[in-house]
Parts: structure tokens; C-alpha cells; sequence
DNA sequence: AGGCTGAATATTGGATCCAATCAACAGTCG
DNA sequence: CGACTGTTGATTGGATCCAATATTCAGCCT
């Protein structure tokens, strides 16, 4: 029943348990999945996921169609599921549509953002400063791009960008690991939140771009 | 067993039955719902569309898991799935979305766009005038502008674009029954093809831009 | 030896059954 | 009369069992 990962130890740590069984074997595989924990290409085995979680088959299917449904695997009729290929053109997508969508809903957000929202957004960039574990700041990351755009008044635009964010988590690990913390341009992140405090709308969003630009730069070649 | 929708009808309409029950099961309800046969806010119960579709329980499970994941339908724990909602503010942001991922996927498609590519999508604009039927035409005019943006290279943006034509769909009824097909713009359409097959890619896509813009403003007030 | 065929096995898809949860309603008590 | 509570019915969540499909591998034929 080796599949090279330990489920069974992911359950454990899951701390505590959402109402349904779905709804844990889900979150569990999914961040499994986002944390590079379950690498792309693994088949997954609905009774050996069964076994590990401690449940029955059925709440592990719904599980993995949801997964799928969100691209984070691959479902073949009477084959099953295997965790959703990472490559460069992939990768390069996620840019380009971060690139696109996000500096919509920061222009939106900029004017609408309280004190609060500021604030969250400076304690983040500091939390990712102190934070140690790697796999952590991808979390940190996206919460605090997503409390600067919380204003933005559109939340099916939120929901898209969050998703983006997302995939970009299972990328943002490989720049950890091979370029190391400092590349994660905690300046840029500064500057977002002065401008957003300006109110600065043009100066915001270039400084959104040019984040996301240079990031797209610095990972286009070294990639599988 | 009234829901108000004859499910049972639809199964049979449905064309060959895919591989799998829950395929099945999926595709036809996502269309129902897309078409507004199944209004916004209907519960659907699960016993009730397995007897319709002939099929036990487990399959509409799976179908109602990964709608739920395509926020075509709200699921909560022990209560069920209703068919999302639709609002002007959620129109709204449909149209904002592809607003700003359309042009990057046309800019990037025109200088790779064939012959027959500008054929089909021209082909497609005569579907649409010769089109009866209010519902085909949703389908007609996704694809015709997926057939624009088919050679930008980006699988995941085109992915992700498609979706939102679809969600697109469910707006554009509305549309066509208070407004009349008149307001399709098909000149627009010509006008972006001419404009691809000139490999004018800046007027390509301000024509694309002005087009949703149009669209937008359009349709931006007359909502439920 | 190599490739094809077919049986055996593993794995998923589907159905049925049972348990847990929620909604509605009747009854009771203040 | 109103609010609370316990009970019943409806509906979903989960488990187990069976069927269908794919994969593997042994054996045979060329």
C-alpha cells in the first residue's frame, strides 16, 4: 500500500475534522496535492486513499471529482486519477492570467480598503518575513495578495483570482527551493501596500505588474 | 415528483449516453441549467433526478459534486444543491473577467490564426444569422469566439475563457428574449474576423473590447 | 523468439442498504 | 398566547456489495 506518501500522518495532522467525510478527504488531498506533498503524475487509489483517511470509498470518489473539477487532477472512466501534470506552459499561463486579472481587482479594491485591511496586509508581509517553513508561505502569500484586493466588490472575479493564486502555490515551491526566500521581492509587496495607503491607483497596479512580471521572468526558464 | 423541469424528457433528448452513468448524469444537467431550464434557486433533490435519468443515487452525487465545483449550483452539507443564482452583479463580473483575459487570448491567437480558422469562425457567424432557435445560439457564438482565440497557445487560459462564455450563456438568454438577436452584434463579429485575417492585432482587439463593452452596458441595467 | 489471445486479477463504476442530520409539527409548559 | 421541546418524516451522507472495465501475464500459435 505504498504509494510514497503518508496519508496516514496528513490525517493526523489535519486538526479537526470538517462535518462530512468528503469534505476532509478533500481538503486533505487537495493540500496534499498544492504542497507538492503527492507529486504530478501519481495515481491516486481510491482504496488506498479509503484505508489511509479511515473511511469508506465513496467519500474519497466525491472528493476526487471535486479535485478534478479544479484541474488539480486527472480523471480517465475506469482508470482513475492521477495528480495534475506542473509544466513550464502551465506555469506561464498562471502568470499570464494573474497578470491580467489581479491588477483589476486591485484598481477596484485601492479605493475601497480600510485601515484594517492595510494593516492585515503589512502584518502579512512580516509573517512571511519571520516564517520559517517554507510550505507556509504560499498560504501567507496568497492571503496577502487577496486582502488587498478584498475590496474589490466582485466576488466572482475574487474567487477566480484566489484560484490563480492557488495553482501558483504548487510553483511557488520549486522557487523556494531552488532560488531561496529572498526572491519572493517582500519590497515589491511593500510597495503595493504604501501605494494602496496612497490611494494611489496607476502607481498600485504598476507596482502589481511589475511583481508579477518579474516573477514570470525569474521562473520562465529553470522549469521541468 | 414535480420539480417544475421534465427530466425525463431531457435523458431522452440527450443524444448517445457517454461511457459513464455520472458523465451522463453531469453533462445533462449542466445543460439544463445553462439553457435556464432549471431556474436559479431550484433544489434539486437527489432522488428525484435518479428516477428521472434511471440511474441510482451515487451517479448524481458525483454530477452534483462537480457542478458544485463549477459554481453552477450551491451545495450545502445534509440540506443539498440548489441551482446557483444569477445577478446583475455576478453578469457584471462575468463580463469584467472576460474583458480582461479575452484580448491577451486574441492578441496572442492572430498572428497564428490559418485559413481555416477565419473560415470557421466566418462559418459560424452565418450559423448564427440562419439560427432559429434562441437556444442554439449561445453554443454558435462561443464557439465562434473560442475559434478566434484557438492558436493563442495558452490551453489553460483558453480553459479558463471557455468557461466563462459558458457562464456567458446563461446571461445571454436573457438577452435574446428582451432585446431581440438584433443586438448580437454580428458586425462586430465581421468586423474581428476582417480584422484577424488583416493580422491587425491592435484593432483585433480594440473591435473585442468595444464588443463587451458594448455587451456590458447593454445588458447592464435590465437584470432581475 | 515474438506477437497475439484469453483467462485471472486489480480497480473503478453503480446499486442498495443503513446511519446521521435537518425540517416540520404537535404537544406542553410558562 | 407564545415559546420551547420532543418526535416524526424527509433527505442527505456513508458503508458495503455487486457489476463492468481495464490491465497483466501466461500460454499458444506462427
Amino acid at each position: 500500500m505504498e504509494d510514497g506518501f503518508d496519508f496516514v500522518a496528513l490525517a493526523a495532522r489535519m486538526g479537526e475534522r470538517p462535518r462530512t467525510a468528503s469534505e476532509f478527504v478533500y481538503r486533505a488531498l487537495r493540500r496534499a496535492i498544492l504542497d507538492g506533498g503527492i507529486p504530478p503524475g501519481t495515481p491516486l487509489r481510491q482504496e488506498a486513499l479509503a484505508a489511509a483517511f479511515d473511511v469508506s470509498r465513496m467519500p474519497v470518489r466525491e472528493a476526487l471529482r471535486q479535485l478534478e473539477a479544479e484541474a488539480l487532477l486527472e480523471f480517465t472512466p475506469h482508470k482513475g486519477a492521477v495528480v495534475a501534470e506542473i509544466s513550464a506552459r502551465d506555469q506561464a499561463d498562471t502568470y499570464l492570467i494573474r497578470r491580467a486579472l489581479e491588477p483589476v481587482a486591485f484598481a477596484q479594491s485601492i479605493p475601497n480598503l480600510t485601515r484594517e485591511d492595510l494593516d492585515r496586509a503589512e502584518d502579512l508581509v512580516a509573517d512571511m518575513d519571520r516564517e520559517p517553513e517554507h510550505g507556509r508561505l504560499g498560504e501567507l502569500n496568497r492571503r496577502f495578495h487577496m486582502s488587498l484586493y478584498a475590496r474589490a466588490g466582485s466576488p466572482k472575479l475574487l474567487r477566480l483570482v484566489e484560484r490563480q493564486l492557488v495553482e501558483h502555490d504548487r510553483y511557488l515551491r520549486f522557487h523556494l527551493a531552488k532560488l531561496g526566500r529572498d526572491r519572493m521581492s517582500q519590497e515589491d509587496h511593500r510597495a503595493m501596500v504604501r501605494a494602496a495607503a496612497e490611494r494611489d491607483v496607476p502607481k498600485g497596479v504598476e507596482m502589481l505588474q511589475r511583481h508579477i512580471d518579474t516573477a514570470s521572468r525569474e521562473s520562465a526558464d529553470f522549469f521541468p
